[in-house]
DNA sequence: TTTTGGTTGTTAATTTTTTCACGTTGTGCA
DNA sequence: TGCACAACGTGAAAAAATTAACAACCAAAA
């Protein structure tokens, strides 16, 4: 590697992605500069952080007219983006399934789902939010003819554990977990929970202490 | 207050809560003790770190037999949980928050989503996965009728920011947000967004640098 | 009984992340 | 032009989170 691109904590890469999200939201209203503080709010931070996250980036803006807002895009883009679109897998066609797919149908993203799985043959070959159903065991198939690397698993806990292996097996390189479950895969593939119940969780606690701050 | 108890960080309620998970799995299987270490796998941290996250609730363990699953799930519960059970809505009742509904549904918690909310009159009136759905025009009502401080807001994103204004009328505390914004709103309500773009963008751009490690 | 091996509780050290502070710079106005 | 203002860039300081280290402890085996 020429350029020794010093590592970028898993913090701003979060707070990068949002504020991309933010940028391309006013730049669809027609603003083309943006101030620090401005994106500070989007991310409940400070004017400061996001100064020195778009450091990290690379970005520069200039005093007093603040960020080029098209600049910023590319180069958050740069930083985060494939070179290709991303092809992504949803594995797992239930309740959450769907909402996922009908969640990320119709936006224009550096990733893109392109198959859907489930093991109920009666979902299978069914289009679903636009994308096709394929069937389990077609999955190695199907992942290497669409060149797929990142798997959305959305099925029941029980069977998280065995479809991971199942992912694994087939080349995945990242999974994003909606089951609540801790999965342990033998080779090194990203994986990332997202855990809805500890985030309910967390949120009924904040807010109750929220309220002790307030009266206590 | 008597007891200064002293802020425990928002990283470690996440971890709370997954253990919290994981002993009552562990305690349905029979186990009746269990180790640091073996807490820190389902969360991928260490053993120092659990011991630590425990030592804050007060948990005490015994060397070399470890820790006892059920104290440790009351203990964690006094910590977490609200004395009574925590009456939630989910506002919103699409794909998302079916999907949220069927998610929690079953569960035994120290929370209970107790209402839907929708302003399509066509869902209003019905149950839907074993909640009664009503229009957004009732919310204040039900909201006071049955004590409900937390919601979850699964709405499009286009409506988030009028709905949540909408909730914090109506005397919410808190609310999990799905749509992906940022919700601005007055009072010093507890706002949790769980932004799942931003989450599988993150999980793509570790996966690409986890093998740009392995590679480069 | 004594030793051995492994675990907890806790303090100290380290690392990471955030915030502060301030020199620098660009803009607009008089 | 010169001044005031407000924002950026960044090193330093502070705060927060994680990891390391180790004494104390327990259980089981020799």
């Amino acid at each position: 590697m020429l350029k020794m691109k010093k590592k970028i904590s898993e913090r701003t890469i979060e707070r990068l992605s949002i504020y991309r999200r933010y940028l391309k939201e006013i730049q669809a209203q027609g603003k083309s500069r943006v101030y620090s503080h401005e994106l500070a709010k989007v991310v409940s931070g400070t004017a400061a952080q996001v100064r020195r996250d778009l450091m990290e980036v690379g970005c520069n803006g200039c005093s007093s007219k603040g960020y080029e807002v098209e600049s910023l895009i590319i180069e958050i883009g740069d930083l985060l983006d494939c070179s290709e679109v991303e092809n992504v897998a949803l594995v797992g066609v239930g309740n959450l399934g769907r909402a996922v797919l009908g969640f990320f149908s119709g936006k224009k993203e550096n990733f893109d789902i392109v198959a859907a799985f489930d093991s109920n043959p009666d979902k299978c070959g069914r289009i679903i939010c636009g994308r096709r159903c394929y069937h389990m065991d077609d999955l190695q198939e199907v992942f290497q003819k669409n060149r797929i690397s990142t798997a959305i698993l959305a099925v029941p806990v029980e069977e998280a554990e065995k479809v991971a292996k199942t992912l694994v097996e087939a080349g995945v390189r990242a999974i994003l977990n909606f089951a609540p479950t801790h999965l342990t895969v033998n080779n090194d593939v990203f994986i990332h929970t997202l855990d809805m119940t500890m985030e309910l969780e967390k949120t009924i606690f904040f807010s109750r202490q929220n309220l002790n701050l307030k009266e206590g």
